[in-house]
DNA sequence: ATGTCC
Protein backbone atom coordinates (compact mmCIF):
# COMPACT_ATOMS: atom_id res chain seq x y z
CA UNK A 1 0.00 0.00 0.00
CA UNK A 2 1.35 3.27 -1.00
CA UNK A 3 -1.60 5.22 1.09
CA UNK A 4 -4.25 6.89 1.02
CA UNK A 5 -6.10 9.64 -1.20
CA UNK A 6 -6.52 12.86 0.62
CA UNK A 7 -9.36 15.25 -0.38
CA UNK A 8 -9.99 18.13 1.84
CA UNK A 9 -13.15 20.68 2.04
CA UNK A 10 -11.78 23.97 2.27
CA UNK A 11 -11.75 27.11 0.30
CA UNK A 12 -8.31 27.73 2.05
CA UNK A 13 -6.40 25.31 3.10
CA UNK A 14 -3.40 27.90 3.43
CA UNK A 15 -5.12 28.84 7.14
CA UNK A 16 -5.73 25.13 8.35
CA UNK A 17 -3.27 24.33 10.71
CA UNK A 18 -0.36 22.77 9.78
CA UNK A 19 -0.60 20.26 12.90
CA UNK A 20 -4.03 19.00 11.94
CA UNK A 21 -3.32 18.77 8.10
CA UNK A 22 0.37 16.31 9.21
CA UNK A 23 -2.14 14.53 11.13
CA UNK A 24 -4.40 13.94 8.31
CA UNK A 25 -1.25 12.92 5.82
CA UNK A 26 -0.34 10.69 8.86
CA UNK A 27 -3.45 8.55 9.11
CA UNK A 28 -3.58 8.63 5.53
CA UNK A 29 -0.39 6.65 5.86
CA UNK A 30 -1.77 3.81 7.89
CA UNK A 31 -2.17 0.25 6.05
CA UNK A 32 -5.17 -0.53 5.20
CA UNK A 33 -6.93 3.26 4.83
CA UNK A 34 -7.55 3.75 1.12
CA UNK A 35 -9.78 7.25 1.50
CA UNK A 36 -9.36 10.17 3.78
CA UNK A 37 -11.30 13.03 4.22
CA UNK A 38 -10.72 16.85 5.95
CA UNK A 39 -13.90 18.68 6.77
CA UNK A 40 -13.35 22.60 6.70
CA UNK A 41 -13.54 22.18 10.50
CA UNK A 42 -10.57 20.29 10.66
CA UNK A 43 -8.30 21.24 13.92
CA UNK A 44 -5.62 19.10 15.69
CA UNK A 45 -6.46 15.81 18.00
CA UNK A 46 -4.56 13.61 20.28
CA UNK A 47 -2.55 12.28 17.60
CA UNK A 48 -5.72 11.67 15.29
CA UNK A 49 -6.82 15.13 13.43
CA UNK A 50 -10.40 15.99 14.44
CA UNK A 51 -13.09 16.78 11.54
CA UNK A 52 -12.25 13.58 9.63
CA UNK A 53 -13.71 10.94 8.06
CA UNK A 54 -11.62 7.43 6.87
CA UNK A 55 -12.65 4.93 4.89
CA UNK A 56 -10.87 1.63 4.84
CA UNK A 57 -11.80 -1.70 2.64
CA UNK A 58 -11.96 -3.92 5.13
CA UNK A 59 -9.93 -2.64 8.85
CA UNK A 60 -11.47 -1.57 11.76
CA UNK A 61 -9.61 1.16 13.24
CA UNK A 62 -10.86 2.31 16.72
CA UNK A 63 -8.67 4.81 17.31
CA UNK A 64 -9.72 6.68 14.78
CA UNK A 65 -13.08 6.88 16.04
CA UNK A 66 -11.14 7.79 19.78
CA UNK A 67 -12.60 7.67 22.93
CA UNK A 68 -15.94 9.41 22.78
CA UNK A 69 -17.68 6.63 20.70
CA UNK A 70 -21.09 7.98 19.93
CA UNK A 71 -21.03 11.74 20.87
CA UNK A 72 -22.98 14.17 18.61
CA UNK A 73 -25.56 16.48 18.60
CA UNK A 74 -29.48 16.20 18.90
CA UNK A 75 -31.76 18.88 18.72
CA UNK A 76 -34.80 19.68 20.36
CA UNK A 77 -38.28 21.49 19.44
CA UNK A 78 -39.87 22.50 22.86
CA UNK A 79 -43.11 23.68 23.42
CA UNK A 80 -42.78 27.03 24.69
CA UNK A 81 -43.40 30.21 22.42
CA UNK A 82 -39.89 31.28 22.69
CA UNK A 83 -41.31 34.96 23.50
CA UNK A 84 -42.07 33.07 27.00
CA UNK A 85 -38.30 31.77 27.92
CA UNK A 86 -37.26 33.82 30.74
CA UNK A 87 -33.49 33.54 30.99
CA UNK A 88 -32.83 34.79 34.53
CA UNK A 89 -35.75 32.11 35.53
CA UNK A 90 -34.06 29.21 33.53
CA UNK A 91 -30.61 30.17 34.88
CA UNK A 92 -31.97 29.77 38.30
CA UNK A 93 -33.98 26.31 37.80
CA UNK A 94 -31.17 24.95 36.27
CA UNK A 95 -29.46 23.28 38.60
CA UNK A 96 -28.65 19.35 39.58
CA UNK A 97 -28.14 18.73 36.15
CA UNK A 98 -24.07 17.50 36.72
CA UNK A 99 -25.51 15.10 39.65
CA UNK A 100 -26.65 11.78 38.80
CA UNK A 101 -29.75 11.30 37.26
CA UNK A 102 -32.34 9.68 39.58
CA UNK A 103 -35.28 8.89 37.14
CA UNK A 104 -35.53 5.14 35.88
CA UNK A 105 -32.07 4.26 34.35
CA UNK A 106 -32.79 0.56 33.62
CA UNK A 107 -36.38 1.41 32.43
CA UNK A 108 -34.17 3.58 30.02
CA UNK A 109 -31.66 1.67 28.89
CA UNK A 110 -34.05 -1.16 28.61
CA UNK A 111 -36.08 0.49 26.19
CA UNK A 112 -32.62 1.62 24.06
CA UNK A 113 -32.12 -2.30 24.05
CA UNK A 114 -29.23 -1.98 26.39
CA UNK A 115 -28.14 -4.03 29.71
CA UNK A 116 -29.49 -2.79 32.83
CA UNK A 117 -26.83 -0.58 34.91
CA UNK A 118 -24.74 -0.33 31.83
CA UNK A 119 -23.25 3.36 32.56
CA UNK A 120 -25.73 4.24 34.91
CA UNK A 121 -24.12 6.44 36.98
CA UNK A 122 -23.04 8.93 33.95
CA UNK A 123 -26.48 8.52 32.00
CA UNK A 124 -27.95 12.08 31.86
CA UNK A 125 -24.73 14.04 32.97
CA UNK A 126 -23.38 16.14 29.56
CA UNK A 127 -19.60 15.49 31.02
CA UNK A 128 -16.94 18.02 30.06
CA UNK A 129 -14.48 19.26 27.34
CA UNK A 130 -16.87 20.93 24.87
CA UNK A 131 -20.49 18.92 25.61
CA UNK A 132 -22.79 21.57 26.39
CA UNK A 133 -26.54 22.15 26.52
CA UNK A 134 -28.16 25.47 25.05
CA UNK A 135 -31.33 26.75 24.45
CA UNK A 136 -31.74 28.49 21.28
CA UNK A 137 -34.12 30.16 19.05
CA UNK A 138 -34.32 30.25 15.43
CA UNK A 139 -32.54 33.07 14.11
CA UNK A 140 -33.21 33.25 10.44
CA UNK A 141 -35.21 30.69 8.15
CA UNK A 142 -32.93 30.07 5.35
CA UNK A 143 -35.40 27.86 3.37
CA UNK A 144 -38.98 28.48 4.16
CA UNK A 145 -40.69 25.51 1.77
CA UNK A 146 -38.44 23.04 3.46
CA UNK A 147 -38.62 24.88 7.38
CA UNK A 148 -42.62 24.42 6.99
CA UNK A 149 -42.72 21.03 5.07
CA UNK A 150 -40.33 19.75 8.20
CA UNK A 151 -43.59 21.21 10.49
CA UNK A 152 -40.94 23.14 12.55
CA UNK A 153 -41.74 26.57 14.31
CA UNK A 154 -39.68 29.36 14.48
CA UNK A 155 -41.58 30.64 17.50
CA UNK A 156 -40.45 27.86 19.40
CA UNK A 157 -37.88 27.39 21.96
CA UNK A 158 -35.32 24.92 20.93
CA UNK A 159 -32.67 22.97 22.65
CA UNK A 160 -29.24 21.24 21.59
CA UNK A 161 -27.27 18.91 23.50
CA UNK A 162 -23.92 17.98 22.55
CA UNK A 163 -22.75 14.45 24.41
CA UNK A 164 -21.26 11.40 23.98
CA UNK A 165 -20.75 8.06 25.51
CA UNK A 166 -18.86 9.16 29.07
CA UNK A 167 -16.81 6.76 30.37
CA UNK A 168 -18.50 3.63 28.41
CA UNK A 169 -16.80 4.87 25.15
CA UNK A 170 -13.39 5.39 26.66
CA UNK A 171 -13.45 2.07 28.44
CA UNK A 172 -14.05 0.70 25.33
CA UNK A 173 -11.20 1.82 23.13
CA UNK A 174 -9.04 1.29 26.35
CA UNK A 175 -9.98 -2.25 26.09
CA UNK A 176 -9.05 -1.97 22.50
CA UNK A 177 -5.55 -0.61 23.58
CA UNK A 178 -4.99 -2.77 26.61
CA UNK A 179 -5.45 -5.94 23.61
CA UNK A 180 -2.39 -6.08 21.85
CA UNK A 181 -1.61 -2.56 20.68
CA UNK A 182 -2.51 -3.13 16.98
CA UNK A 183 -4.06 -0.11 15.19
CA UNK A 184 -6.65 -2.29 13.16
CA UNK A 185 -8.41 -5.34 13.23
CA UNK A 186 -10.11 -7.06 10.34
CA UNK A 187 -13.99 -6.17 10.42
CA UNK A 188 -14.84 -10.01 10.78
CA UNK A 189 -12.37 -11.20 13.12
CA UNK A 190 -12.88 -11.92 16.46
CA UNK A 191 -11.30 -8.45 18.05
CA UNK A 192 -13.20 -6.93 15.09
CA UNK A 193 -16.83 -7.70 15.86
CA UNK A 194 -16.08 -7.62 19.61
CA UNK A 195 -15.32 -3.64 18.99
CA UNK A 196 -17.85 -3.35 16.33
CA UNK A 197 -20.56 -4.57 18.99
CA UNK A 198 -19.19 -2.35 21.60
CA UNK A 199 -19.09 0.57 19.98
CA UNK A 200 -22.45 -0.16 18.81
CA UNK A 201 -23.43 -0.35 22.19
CA UNK A 202 -22.00 2.82 22.88
CA UNK A 203 -23.56 4.53 20.22
CA UNK A 204 -26.71 3.46 21.21
CA UNK A 205 -26.03 4.93 25.02
CA UNK A 206 -24.68 8.06 23.52
CA UNK A 207 -28.44 8.35 21.83
CA UNK A 208 -29.55 7.69 24.96
CA UNK A 209 -27.84 10.20 27.32
CA UNK A 210 -28.86 12.95 24.76
CA UNK A 211 -31.85 12.35 25.34
CA UNK A 212 -32.33 11.66 29.24
CA UNK A 213 -30.06 15.37 29.02
CA UNK A 214 -32.94 16.93 27.21
CA UNK A 215 -35.30 15.01 29.42
CA UNK A 216 -33.98 16.67 32.67
CA UNK A 217 -33.28 20.24 31.08
CA UNK A 218 -36.74 20.40 30.09
CA UNK A 219 -38.17 19.06 33.19
CA UNK A 220 -36.54 21.82 35.40
CA UNK A 221 -38.21 24.32 33.48
CA UNK A 222 -41.70 22.29 32.74
CA UNK A 223 -41.35 22.30 29.04
CA UNK A 224 -42.42 19.49 26.54
CA UNK A 225 -40.27 18.58 23.73
CA UNK A 226 -39.97 16.90 20.77
CA UNK A 227 -36.91 15.58 18.83
CA UNK A 228 -36.40 16.60 15.84
CA UNK A 229 -32.59 14.86 14.69
CA UNK A 230 -29.65 13.48 16.70
CA UNK A 231 -26.79 13.27 15.01
CA UNK A 232 -23.62 11.07 15.78
CA UNK A 233 -20.21 12.57 14.79
CA UNK A 234 -17.92 9.84 16.10
CA UNK A 235 -18.34 6.64 14.85
CA UNK A 236 -17.41 3.54 12.66
CA UNK A 237 -19.99 2.59 9.84
CA UNK A 238 -20.05 -0.03 7.23
CA UNK A 239 -20.03 1.95 3.84
CA UNK A 240 -19.87 0.95 0.59
CA UNK A 241 -17.96 -2.54 1.23
CA UNK A 242 -16.00 -1.20 3.70
CA UNK A 243 -15.91 0.49 6.86
CA UNK A 244 -16.41 4.71 7.40
CA UNK A 245 -14.69 6.23 10.32
CA UNK A 246 -16.60 9.77 11.05
CA UNK A 247 -13.71 11.32 13.89
CA UNK A 248 -15.85 14.78 14.41
CA UNK A 249 -17.83 14.21 11.10
CA UNK A 250 -21.61 14.31 10.52
CA UNK A 251 -23.18 12.06 8.47
CA UNK A 252 -24.09 13.45 5.46
CA UNK A 253 -26.50 10.52 4.26
CA UNK A 254 -28.78 10.76 7.61
CA UNK A 255 -30.83 13.10 7.59
CA UNK A 256 -31.12 16.34 8.92
CA UNK A 257 -28.22 17.72 10.39
CA UNK A 258 -27.09 20.70 12.78
CA UNK A 259 -23.97 21.94 12.60
CA UNK A 260 -22.98 24.44 15.87
CA UNK A 261 -20.97 27.09 15.71
CA UNK A 262 -19.71 28.40 19.28
CA UNK A 263 -21.34 29.41 22.14
CA UNK A 264 -21.09 33.12 21.11
CA UNK A 265 -21.96 32.45 17.69
CA UNK A 266 -24.81 30.60 15.48
CA UNK A 267 -25.56 27.36 14.73
CA UNK A 268 -26.66 25.95 11.21
CA UNK A 269 -29.64 23.45 10.62
CA UNK A 270 -28.99 21.72 6.97
CA UNK A 271 -30.02 19.59 4.37
CA UNK A 272 -26.76 17.20 3.11
CA UNK A 273 -26.95 17.10 -0.39
CA UNK A 274 -26.47 13.01 -0.77
CA UNK A 275 -25.80 12.52 -4.52
CA UNK A 276 -22.70 15.22 -4.19
CA UNK A 277 -21.55 13.26 -1.06
CA UNK A 278 -19.59 10.73 -2.36
CA UNK A 279 -16.28 12.82 -3.08
CA UNK A 280 -16.48 13.84 1.22
CA UNK A 281 -16.82 9.91 2.28
CA UNK A 282 -20.92 11.12 2.77
CA UNK A 283 -19.91 13.57 5.40
CA UNK A 284 -20.10 16.93 7.38
CA UNK A 285 -18.23 19.19 9.68
CA UNK A 286 -19.74 18.67 13.08
CA UNK A 287 -18.96 22.28 14.23
CA UNK A 288 -16.70 25.64 14.18
CA UNK A 289 -13.73 23.65 14.87
CA UNK A 290 -11.05 24.65 17.41
CA UNK A 291 -8.69 27.85 16.29
CA UNK A 292 -7.00 27.70 19.55
CA UNK A 293 -5.77 24.46 21.36
CA UNK A 294 -7.01 24.50 24.88
CA UNK A 295 -3.79 25.80 26.53
CA UNK A 296 -3.09 28.36 24.00
CA UNK A 297 -7.22 30.07 24.82
CA UNK A 298 -7.04 29.65 28.41
CA UNK A 299 -3.50 31.48 28.39
CA UNK A 300 -4.60 33.96 25.68
CA UNK A 301 -8.01 34.68 27.31
CA UNK A 302 -7.28 34.36 30.86
CA UNK A 303 -5.01 37.44 30.78
CA UNK A 304 -7.71 39.39 29.07
CA UNK A 305 -10.77 38.69 30.75
CA UNK A 306 -12.30 37.76 34.04
CA UNK A 307 -14.47 34.47 33.91
CA UNK A 308 -17.47 36.73 34.62
CA UNK A 309 -17.18 38.83 31.46
CA UNK A 310 -17.22 35.26 29.63
CA UNK A 311 -21.05 34.35 31.27
CA UNK A 312 -22.04 36.81 28.40
CA UNK A 313 -21.80 36.15 24.57
CA UNK A 314 -21.59 39.10 21.77
CA UNK A 315 -24.82 37.69 20.33
CA UNK A 316 -26.48 38.58 23.64
CA UNK A 317 -26.39 34.72 25.60
CA UNK A 318 -26.01 33.54 28.56
CA UNK A 319 -23.35 30.97 30.02
CA UNK A 320 -23.45 28.71 33.08
CA UNK A 321 -20.05 27.43 33.20
CA UNK A 322 -18.60 27.27 36.86
CA UNK A 323 -15.18 25.78 36.09
CA UNK A 324 -12.41 28.76 35.89
CA UNK A 325 -10.74 26.87 33.49
CA UNK A 326 -13.23 25.41 31.16
CA UNK A 327 -15.06 28.90 30.69
CA UNK A 328 -11.61 30.37 28.91
CA UNK A 329 -11.01 26.91 26.96
CA UNK A 330 -14.08 26.92 25.70
CA UNK A 331 -14.77 30.71 24.86
CA UNK A 332 -15.79 31.75 21.17
CA UNK A 333 -12.71 33.38 20.50
CA UNK A 334 -11.01 29.88 20.45
CA UNK A 335 -13.30 28.53 17.85
CA UNK A 336 -13.23 28.97 14.24
CA UNK A 337 -15.91 31.38 12.35
CA UNK A 338 -18.67 29.28 11.86
CA UNK A 339 -20.28 31.10 8.91
CA UNK A 340 -17.04 30.02 7.06
CA UNK A 341 -17.35 26.42 7.65
CA UNK A 342 -20.75 26.48 6.17
CA UNK A 343 -19.94 28.33 3.11
CA UNK A 344 -17.38 26.07 2.46
CA UNK A 345 -19.83 23.11 2.80
CA UNK A 346 -22.25 25.05 0.91
CA UNK A 347 -19.76 26.24 -2.21
CA UNK A 348 -18.81 21.88 -1.98
CA UNK A 349 -22.08 21.40 -2.93
CA UNK A 350 -22.67 19.45 0.20
CA UNK A 351 -25.60 20.78 2.45
CA UNK A 352 -28.20 23.70 2.02
CA UNK A 353 -28.91 25.65 4.63
CA UNK A 354 -32.55 25.60 5.95
CA UNK A 355 -32.55 27.48 8.98
CA UNK A 356 -30.09 29.09 11.63
CA UNK A 357 -30.25 29.10 15.39
CA UNK A 358 -29.10 31.85 18.06
CA UNK A 359 -27.68 30.44 21.05
CA UNK A 360 -29.72 32.22 24.57
CA UNK A 361 -28.47 29.88 27.31
CA UNK A 362 -25.38 27.80 26.94
CA UNK A 363 -24.96 25.29 30.10
CA UNK A 364 -21.15 23.34 30.49
CA UNK A 365 -21.30 22.88 34.24
CA UNK A 366 -22.21 24.19 37.52
CA UNK A 367 -19.02 22.20 39.18
CA UNK A 368 -16.07 23.55 39.12
C1' DA B 1 -12.79 13.18 25.84
C1' DT B 2 -12.36 10.87 30.89
C1' DG B 3 -16.72 7.80 37.75
C1' DT B 4 -10.45 12.99 35.27
C1' DC B 5 -3.48 12.99 38.09
C1' DC B 6 -1.39 12.29 43.58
Amino acid sequence: MTGASIRIISSDIGRMDPLALDQLAQTARLEGIDRVVGLPDLHAGRGIAVGAAFWSPDMVFPHLVGSDIGCGMGLWETDLPVRKFKLDAAERKLRGLDEPWDGDADAALSGAGLAPGLGDAALGTIGGGNHFAEFQRIEQVIDGDRFDALGFRADALWLMVHSGSRGLGQAILDAWTRRDGSAAAEAASEAGTTYLAAHDHAVAWAVLNRDVIARRFCEKLGLAAERKLDICHNSVTAHEGGWLHRKGAAPADKGLVVIPGSRGDFSYLVEPIVDRGAEALYSLAHGAGRKWSRNDAHGRLSKRFRPAELERTALGGRVICEDRRLIFEEAPQAYKDIGLVIRDLEEAGLIRGIASLRPLLSYKTRRT
